[in-house]
DNA sequence: CTCTTAATTCTCATTTCGAGAATAAGAGGA
DNA sequence: TCCTCTTATTCTCGAAATGAGAATTAAGAG
């Protein structure tokens, strides 16, 4: 088979907040992102994968974006003659859909995407899960000074901040410690739930995209209804992001930006005084960012 | 042929900085980036492309980076059974390399990226070839106000400020209007030389990402040589980004960040008081970011 | 010694950021 | 009705980052 053959499929990452958790949508009990092979009848990449999505979720895609082209020559095991075999390309995707109910058929299909990393929530106290992670990281680097360093800064320890930006880079130095793959480390709740192939990594992609995306534009209303309070909003930031933020800063953020406005509406059914809501107002001049460029966490 | 199955090439833009001006090499006097099949030889994509790359400029990359794939049924004209032919997949690079000499076999095959997108330059005042492509994008968008709203914002018109980090979606206005096919226009000089397929929109994101890239990443170091000015470096970093900066605040920015150190030697043979040289001070701890996260702008 | 050209340092007003205090508006019970 | 609890909404204020330009220093040329 010529050289410049390739086998090529489409994976998406199609997240969606509900009750506060930020959720990806999975196949095979949890096991597996949607994927699908490459079709050739559509105009582009992008819109036939959302006709697919739509298809297979029946809800539309708010936002699409590529995310990035794996090639893995020994991708697919069933395949005996691998040296001869076309390659495969795999397309990432990252989608976000509206609040979606994640009771659907038999299984749950909407996972809470901290069940794979647990150690990226730090919306309440620091995780305690990153103490045996910590452990297992340092023996493997051992006493190469570079890779400690690397895993405290990516990590947060000893004294280094804690960055959630860098999502994939932790995923990608627990996989080279060996810590990534379910079967050597068998503990889903302090490593977090493997997956196929490398469909883990693909997410670690979205969740990094997704939250560097959010700082400066404002596709966080492709995950919000139509009307919402201040603080709706405040908690799915929080939940993408992983962190807990300030909440005088980020409505002043948030008005800054002349994002939203009011819709008139007050919330009801809950406790405390009622809170005004308010609607996406459609930045026509493409507003360059929407919660400024940092988030404005709190430290407590 | 089933579906899944694609023609895959790589498509790679490389990137130096010789004489203040950021350059691209091109092929076929300037009409196309490099490209070649997707051979499934080496390990990954990366590995490949960057043992290609060095082949055929002689040169080691310093920094390699996937920008996007591309898939375009229609891409070869050469194939007349086109609805029966495998889709192409095209997978874009953004590569940097150190400062290479322009003159080369005959061909200049560095040609400056300010030829395939003219109106990016705003290092020496407001270019006036922009005057010419407002009246046409002008004419495009007739009275529809959200493209006239959109052309003002891409191109800084009517009070707008400029914003150099959007020459992609600049680029694909024009091209929703028509001025990126060359045999339209007929005026390379207000609308840029042409390229052959989709290489000049290829170009763009290129262009576009590292205008991002070195705002919160050092990688401009990979087009510097090993001393350097501080001068140097904010000409390279204008060359890039098509604006004038501040000096004294880009030297603030950037001993804030800690990545040069001096040599001791200082730089000689040009007029005036010499500078310091100054080497880079790779950063360990993976720094957040070079120029802070906005460029110190002059504004005159 | 003076003039020209840059390099290098300083200053200062303006914005933005981070944190927390203060105030307002409902609900429910005393 | 009044008090308490809870959450919403506004304000304040000091610290840090930014934008702009003045002042100072160091070489070479005449």
């Amino acid at each position: 088979m010529p050289s410049g053959i390739a086998h090529a499929e489409l994976i998406a990452v199609l997240v969606a907040v509900t009750r506060n958790e930020p959720r990806v949508m999975t196949l095979r009990s949890g096991a597996a992102l949607p994927s699908g092979p490459f079709e050739s009848r559509h105009r582009s990449l992008q819109s036939g994968l959302r006709a697919w999505i739509e298809r297979q979720t029946g809800h539309p895609v708010g936002y699409l974006e590529q995310l990035y082209t794996f090639a893995d020559r020994h991708r697919d095991p069933s395949q005996p003659d691998a040296s001869l075999s076309a390659r495969n390309i795999s397309i990432g995707y990252l989608g976000l859909l509206r609040e979606q109910d994640a009771a659907g058929d038999g299984q749950p299909a909407w996972q809470s995407w901290y069940r794979y990393f647990p150690w990226e929530d730090h919306r309440d106290r620091h995780p305690d899960i990153i103490e045996p992670l910590a452990e297992r990281l340092g023996s493997w680097a051992k006493s190469d000074t570079l890779r400690r360093e690397q895993v405290d800064f990516l990590f947060g320890l000893n004294g280094k901040p804690w960055n959630e930006d860098h999502a994939l880079q932790r995923y990608e130095l627990m996989y080279a410690a060996g810590l990534a793959d379910g079967a050597l480390t068998n503990d889903e709740r302090a490593f977090g739930r493997p997956m196929t192939g490398d469909h883990r990594r693909i997410l670690a992609t979205g969740i990094t995209r997704l939250r560097a995306k959010i700082k400066y534009r404002p596709v966080v209303f492709e995950l919000m209804p139509d009307n919402f309070t201040l603080l709706d909003l405040q908690r799915t930031v929080e939940a993408l992001s992983g962190l807990r933020l300030h909440k005088p800063n980020f409505r002043r953020l948030i008005d800054q930006q002349e994002l939203v406005e009011e819709t008139g509406e007050m919330s009801s059914g809950t406790s405390g005084r009622p809170a005004k809501l308010f609607r996406y107002r459609p930045a026509i001049l493409e507003a360059p960012n929407l919660s400024g460029r940092r988030l404005p966490v709190s430290r407590h």
